[in-house]
DNA sequence: TCATACGATAACGTATACACTAGCCCTCCG
DNA sequence: CGGAGGGCTAGTGTATACGTTATCGTATGA
């Protein structure tokens, strides 16, 4: 009986994937994302869709979306009989990820700042920069990177337009699976710091221009800094 | 018999489609779009996959998975029980995919000014800014938007920035959406003319800030023409 | 007459079955 | 012994079958 197994009661076992994300492919998509950013499918990890089925407790209808879904927001490619392969991302590619950003992340804040969000919205981003500070003080780096993810999502999704907020959330998911291995190979980031909170004050008085540019050059070093830092560090690993 | 047409030789019938564009989902998804922003799917059309997938000559399974892009894209909705239905493109949805492609082709301008590519590769974009002069002059708005589409599409080729011209190019076609139906609004794009020329010395002397910053000013008074025609015809059957 | 509840149905999500193809290995011939 | 060709196999893409569920219509009661 080869398919007894994948009946373990219709209905009920399912239940408990679904509630984590509604339906079956979106469970597939969050967890091998989940894998992939967590590096327990490490770049060049290759596998085919019968064994994430298997191992997801699913059939390969649902893993298929999924990987589709995957591949195109460029984490993974699908080699034509040989499954899925995590993609490595080489310096080149975060030069690129870098410069959507740049150019999303400075549009936000600029239309941020023309939004004219009362206090009390703006004050999210108070938090976030305080939590930095801290962080920077107890030289705690992870908790310095979250922080900081905090603030650019925060960022985005109060600039108002939905769209910009979405393509910034998928490329910023791409950077952070490079922050790992970047972070204890960076300064510590006390400018950073400082340009977060003027960036705040700028929002905070509706200059969208200066905050658009602020932040896009802020993101100019930024990207400089880890071009730099991954020409000494060849992480082919990556 | 009810699977009796679907089974239409194997593998003969399929092999048109597949002609078109690899696989059955690839040739799903493009027909759907085409329909799409040929209006024939208007704003607002419902169908259900079954529907498609009889009018497309095949199963759902593809049908399904093309609409999933399609929705990814922002082009569908995917209703629970009702199938899809086509979004109509709402002044505020403008307003966003405005600013999305202000942000994207600003940045693809600076890059590409800074790429300083041989004279011969910006030729094709002085190519299109004469043939937007030239549909200027014999006042042909259809001729004038496909010119200044071939532009904007050069610009995100060239850049060198693969994902920035991916983004780039999902959103134009957004827009173009769109186009059919404020191009004839619009007043007569001279400066817009002037602004492009312009934009291809800024990128020829390799000037990238100025070439960002034009762009950018030159989308934002396109993005408040724009709005402001469509306050003045509020296009609900968009 | 209107609201509510129940059943039929239609549509989707998922599983499974099937077909087709590419890649690999083995064999055979040069 | 090496290369080429053919068959076998594994894996995907697509079709179909199935179960679940939301919605719509109808009927009944207030």
């Amino acid at each position: 009986m080869a398919g007894a197994r994948a009946q373990r009661g219709p209905a009920q076992a399912r239940r408990k994937l679904r509630a984590e994300s509604g339906s079956l492919v979106d469970a597939a998509y969050q967890e091998i994302k989940a894998r992939i950013l967590a590096n327990q499918f490490p770049p060049n990890y290759q596998a085919v869709e019968s064994e994430l089925a298997l191992t997801l407790g699913m059939s390969r209808t649902p893993v298929h979306e999924a990987l589709v879904r995957l591949a195109h927001e460029g984490l993974i490619e699908i080699i034509s009989r040989h499954g899925m392969r995590v993609l490595p991302i080489s310096p080149a590619d975060m030069v690129e990820i870098y410069q959507v950003l740049t150019a999303i992340e400075a549009q936000a804040a600029e239309l941020l700042a023309r939004r004219g969000l009362p206090d009390e919205e703006i004050a999210s981003l108070e938090t976030a920069v305080n939590a930095m500070d801290a962080a920077l003080e107890a030289d705690d780096r992870p908790a310095w990177a979250h922080a900081d993810e905090q603030f650019h999502r925060r960022l985005l999704e109060l600039c108002g337009n939905r769209r910009l907020a979405q393509v910034g959330f998928t490329f910023r998911e791409q950077v952070n699976r490079a922050r790992l291995l970047t972070l204890p190979l960076r300064e510590r980031p006390v400018r950073s710091n400082q340009a977060h909170r003027t960036l705040v004050e700028l929002i905070r008085a509706g200059d969208a221009d200066a905050a658009r540019e602020l932040h896009r050059a802020q993101r100019v070093r930024g990207g400089a800094e880890l071009t730099e830092i991954l020409r000494r560090f060849p992480l082919e690993h990556m």
